[in-house]
RNA sequence: GGGGUCUUAGCUCAGCUGGGAGAGCAUCUGCCUUACAAGCAGAGGGUCAUAGGUUCGAGCCCUAUAGGCCCCACCA
């Protein structure tokens, strides 16, 4: 047990309390354990970034599900690690070390690998501390990365599978090139912005015919040095005997032939179109109908390729120029339309992607989409929200084969050698001795490695220790549920699910859970660019993980996204406060009863909040009106939230079990129970800090998934338990129901408000006390006020509660209020303004014979009475009855001023 | 071009299978009441984008329209 602090200050226990539960091993799964399983894999952080809002999300979200469900006594494994990241990594070591004036290059293979592993411990530790600093409760002891050794066995094991099924190929396509990054990339790394550039119309000779040109369109006028055709439909009228024509191709000495084909489309341009297979991709498909030549223009770099030219050697924007103005000089360049159309550009460094043919390693993916598609449809895979299902089909449905080489260093090297004599291709884990078709020992490791994804792909089995059979992946395979942003669905979530698929038969989790983006106030994306990404960090060390972490679940529903504002962040810590303060009262008084009473209490009390038996009401207890309305309602509550968890729906979640704390168990029941606590009756104050121990353990452990530091703080003070991460999630009882006083309370409840609106509408000074009187016809009612009357005491500035049997026996000059059942009356004549009284009370009666047409006119309906539920019909009934005697009370009332 | 999604109080957003419009922040008015001013109490504020339809009954279901956002797509 500790003392609790005077103020909450986060800063001073998170540390603490996280590097205790570390110790004591909560976080570890044991794969031995009988009990059932409940396992996440998370999304791996690159080592090359910090933790920043989507990071915090994301893990927030599963750290939320992982410790409900250890609460709830499941074995739970929740598998972190990172990835390394090939590009972003390869990108910035290489940028590192320009700063020191040296290239990859001069450094070779192994010695820039060095320096990648260097760079890969220096970010990780610091990204995985900041994990910890939000509290994630993730089983460290089962770090893993995508590049370690088991990984990385999965990814050669998966290759040589895939390639041996003939699902992975290698061929001379076309692909997204980066001038930059000096890699080829896949179509999903690849974005498309919309960029106002030109149309250059340009006229191509016709061979033969001095004076007749073709006239064709391009926006990038610099591949026409690649050019090896130009193209027209088939069933263009216009240029029918144009077709197998030649052309002069300008600014070269060769000549090209005109074909035809589907692909043109007569509507647009001028209906002819330069074909350029080597640089463009339905020039490419174009090109390989018609046998056509390809032409590469390009180095790697961009820049033009085309020796003997004048432009080889040239940037590929600078040969643009150039060539434009020597069209120009040639009377060759027709018009310069500006024009706005779709340019591609690498999603990492924003460069203009030039598409190039390269040989290059593929994934089919014919049968794997099949595969997606049938796993949903089957539901072993599900989205929450359901409508991303939507979104991954339609992903899934426009698949294509998936490039997977990378000309980069950092990565998984891919496992195919080449003979140096014939050339055979070997696919193999280790490099084979000899060629088996020449015999040749001489063979070379392909120097490309492959895609991120690619491992990524494989995540939540090899982490597992797939492919070898372990008692991880027995235990905690397929996964639960997956944490992710909609954003990478399609690169990520996909690629597990066929991954998993093929090669354990099973869909790698049931259930995503799909989150959206953390934005700033204004709502635009938190960006580097824009500078206006908030460090979650910076947050945590001002207000604390709990109030972020209350931030970004609170009224979040699944799949939207969501604005950060600090007043929220703000209002979270309130929220903090605000149970800290009431646990400090608790504490307090409990210690003031022992005092008081010595020992005796303490049986009664350490049970108090436990679950089962030991936490049941104890024999002889004698629990008040208020005990047991506030035991009812914290038991439906467990009720509830666990509902609202199993549904994923965490924001709402949050949202109830905060409501219940701050307006229920605070601003209600802490002040009810005061007059009880400062009394004298030992068993009245007994119950009392019986029920409100019993309640607040209750709620501090629907409260710990969400904020967990904060509620194992407090649980450590008020229990003598070892730590409310293992500590039994609450259920619903039958000894905590108590529907009857519930009803009672509420009418209470009503009451206090009334009372507390009329003085403060009639302006009466705060201490003012001022006699109640009830008037009502319910006997039950009536004794529940008047039995309350310390209640109103304290709550609303009475000075007594008295029931009147008749309007006779009420003073003169009161001010009155009618509520459900009754009718409440404070004698305060010199306030009193009967003017005043009329307006309010004809205003009140105006709002009921509202809610009495609308009630009439559904009671009125045959069609209500016949096709509605009964039980709706007997509701408005009944709401009928409650608004007619409460009108009757507002006109006795009116006729009586 | 295809698909998705949104339009609810001044702002940001909840509203789960259709049954009397909610929260937080902001605003206004009282309170330093011995757990908490990081607080308590009270109040104002919405034709739920528009137009139809289904239904006894629609913020919620269907159709169309307007506007916003997102994703995908090879139109030179």
């Amino acid at each position: 047990m500790t003392e609790l602090s005077k103020t909450y200050e986060p800063q001073k226990m998170e540390k603490r309390i996280y590097e205790r539960w570390k110790k004591m091993g909560y976080f570890h799964a044991d794969a031995d354990s009988p009990k059932k399983p409940f396992s996440v894999v998370m999304p791996p952080p690159n080592v090359t970034g910090q933790l920043h809002m989507g990071h915090a999300l994301d893990n927030t979200l599963q750290d939320a599900l992982c410790r409900y469900k250890r609460m709830q006594g499941y074995e739970v494994l929740w598998q972190p690690g990172t990835d390394h990241a090939a590009i972003a990594t390869e990108v910035k070591v290489i940028e590192k070390l320009k700063k020191q004036g040296i290239e990859k290059q001069d450094l070779g293979r192994e010695g820039f690998l060095k320096e990648a592993w260097a760079w890969k411990e220096e970010y990780e530790s610091r990204i995985l501390s900041q994990l910890e600093t939000l509290g994630a409760s993730a089983d460290w002891d089962r770090l893993r990365f995508t590049m370690d050794e088991g990984c990385s066995d999965a990814v050669t094991e998966v290759f040589i599978k895939l390639y041996n099924k003939g699902y992975i190929y290698k061929g001379s396509r076309i692909i997204n090139w980066c001038p930059v990054c000096q890699t080829s990339i896949s179509d999903a790394e690849v974005l498309h912005e919309d960029q106002e550039g030109y149309f250059w119309h340009i006229n191509y000779p016709i061979v033969g015919e001095e004076g007749r040109y073709v006239e064709i369109a391009t926006t990038r006028p610099e591949t026409m040095l690649g050019d090896t055709a130009v193209a027209v439909n088939p069933t263009d009228e216009r240029y029918k005997d144009l077709v197998g024509k030649m052309l002069k191709l300008p600014l070269t000495d060769r000549e090209i032939p005109v074909i035809a084909d589907e692909y043109v489309d007569k509507e647009f341009g001028t209906g002819c179109v330069k074909i350029t297979p080597a640089h463009d991709p339905n020039d490419f498909e174009v090109g390989r109908r018609h046998d056509l030549p390809e032409i590469c223009i390009m180095h790697d770099d961009a820049t033009i390729d085309c020796p003997g030219s004048k432009y080889d050697g040239m940037d590929r924007y600078e040969a643009r120029k150039a060539m434009v103005e020597d069209l120009e000089k040639e009377g060759l360049l027709v018009k310069v339309v500006p024009h706005t159309h779709s340019v591609g550009i690498h999603d990492r460094c924003r460069t203009t992607i030039e598409p190039m043919i390269k040989p290059q390693w593929f994934v089919r993916m014919d049968k794997f989409a099949e595969d997606c598609r049938k796993v949903l449809e089957s539901g072993e895979l599900r989205f929450v929200p359901d409508n991303y299902s939507k979104t991954y089909l339609n992903w899934v449905n426009n698949m294509r084969d998936w490039c997977i080489s990378r000309q980069l260093w950092w990565g998984h090297r891919i496992p195919a050698y080449y003979c140096d004599k014939c050339g055979e291709i070997v696919v193999s884990k280790e490099k084979p001795e000899a060629c088996p078709k020449c015999g040749c020992r001489e063979l070379t490791q392909d120097e490309d490695t492959l895609d991120t994804w690619f491992s990524s792909a494989l995540w939540p089995f090899s982490t597992l220790g797939w492919p070898k059979d372990t008692k991880e992946l027995r235990k905690f395979y397929p996964t639960d549920v997956l944490v992710t942003g909609y954003d990478i669905i399609f690169f990520w979530v996909i690629r597990m699910v066929f991954s998993g698929v093929e090669q354990t038969g099973k869909s790698p989790f049931h259930t995503v859970l799909i989150h959206g983006l953390v934005r700033d106030s204004q709502g635009r994306k938190m960006s580097k660019s824009l500078g206006n990404g908030i460090d979650p960090i910076e947050v945590i060390d001002r207000y604390g993980a709990d109030a972020l972490r209350g931030a970004l679940l609170t009224g979040n529903a699944p799949g939207n996204d969501m604005r950060f504002y600090w007043e929220k962040v703000e209002n979270e810590r309130n929220f903090a406060n605000k149970v800290w303060n009431a646990a400090r009262f608790i504490l307090m008084n409990m210690d003031k009863a022992r005092e008081e009473y010595g020992a005796e209490l303490d049986p009664i009390l350490r049970d108090a909040g436990k679950s089962g038996e030991r936490g049941a009401i104890p024999g002889g207890m004698a629990l008040e009106l208020p005990d047991k309305w506030i035991l009812s309602r914290v038991n439906e509550l467990n009720e509830k939230i666990a509902s609202n968890m199993d549904a994923f729906e965490l924001g709402v979640a949050l949202d109830n079990v905060t409501d219940f704390i701050w307006d229920e168990y605070c601003d209600w029941y802490i002040e009810m129970v005061k007059p009880r606590l400062y009394g004298t009756d030992r068993a009245s104050k007994e119950a009392a800090l019986w029920t409100l121990k019993t309640v607040l353990v209750d709620a501090l452990k629907l409260l710990h998934p969400f904020m967990p530091f904060i509620t194992e703080e407090i649980y450590d003070s008020l229990t003598d338990e070892e730590s409310i991460m293992i500590s039994e999630y609450p259920v619903r009882r039958e000894d905590f129901s108590f529907k009857k006083e519930e009803q009672r309370v509420e009418h209470i409840k009503e009451a206090v408000r009334a009372v507390r609106a009329v003085r403060k509408e009639m302006n009466v000074p705060a201490g003012k006390k001022a006699q109640v009187y009830v008037l009502t016809n319910d006997e039950e009612l009536r004794s529940g006020l008047v039995g309350s009357e310390d209640i109103f005491r304290l709550l609303c500035g009475a000075s007594g509660v008295r029931s009147a049997g008749s309007a006779d026996e009420l003073p003169e000059n009161c001010v009155s209020s009618v509520i459900t059942g009754a009718t409440i009356y404070m004698p305060l004549s010199e306030l009193v303004d009967t003017a005043k009284e009329r307006e309010r009370l004809q205003s009140e009666k105006d709002r009921l014979l509202a809610e009495l047409r609308r009630s009439e006119g559904m009671l009125s309906n045959e069609k209500f009475l016949s096709k509605a539920p009964a039980a709706k019909v007997e509701e408005e009934k009944q709401k009928k009855v409650k608004y007619e005697e409460m009108l009757r009370s507002v006109e006795e009332r009116l006729s009586a001023l």
